[in-house]
DNA sequence: CGAATGATATACT
DNA sequence: GTATATCATTCGA
């Protein structure tokens, strides 16, 4: 089932990142659907994180679906080349967010390939937030858009998530923050 | 290990 | 309006 917006809506941003390990992120473009379950996850906690563009209640274009209520996409270009998909979360005006930084592929692998110019399923294809984000076809264009529509949205397929299968960790590259950096808001889905 | 690569923010004229 | 520094990274040596 697809989760509801009162998932996204909720006031602990690292809590939910850590709930969305298990998760499906679904994406359908031009009738092609995708599917990966989702294996790793930072959360970023606006305007106290240093590590966020939010930080500060910092506030221009570009951060702006950020400041939306929660249960949309926040998709922007790093490095002028990769493509990192956010999820935000919590109530309007409060800028929260978790980042998916890995997944692995359910469906639609064939596309995924396409998408990442590969020719073998192998590790590679949704190692890291850049690759996820290709691999799912998620673009800068998608950026605002809402997860409860029919182009990207996250489903709970129960998948079972045992306790101890999910480790807690300082986030990477994210070293300009300071201490920011080292906050345990990363979450990995031990496989 | 290090280059690639471009949107964005900020500081100028 | 133009210039420049910076970046929530990846891939190929």
């Amino acid at each position: 089932m697809k989760l509801p917006q009162s998932f996204y809506r909720r006031d602990d941003v690292v809590r939910i990142g850590r709930e969305l390990l298990g998760k499906v992120l679904c994406t359908r473009f031009s009738g092609q659907t995708t599917a990966a379950l989702i294996t790793e996850t930072e959360a970023y906690a606006g305007s106290s994180d240093r590590a966020s563009h939010a930080y500060g209640n910092r506030r221009t274009k570009r951060t702006e679906p950020l400041f939306a209520a929660g249960g949309i996409a926040y998709v922007y270009l790093c490095y002028g080349i990769h493509h990192l998909f956010n999820v935000v979360t919590n109530e309007a005006d409060v800028p929260h967010a978790v980042l998916i930084r890995a997944a692995a592929p359910l469906q639609g692998i064939d596309i995924m390939l396409y998408r990442r110019s590969r020719s073998e399923a192998d590790k590679a294809l949704l190692a890291g937030p850049g690759s996820t984000a290709q691999a799912l076809g998620i673009d800068t264009v998608h950026s605002g858009i809402s997860l409860s529509g029919s182009q990207i949205w996250i489903e709970d397929r129960n998948t079972v998530v045992k306790p101890g299968s999910i480790v807690a960790g300082p986030r990477v590259g994210v070293d300009y923050a300071a201490e920011d950096a080292s906050l345990p808001y990363r979450f990995i889905l031990k496989q």
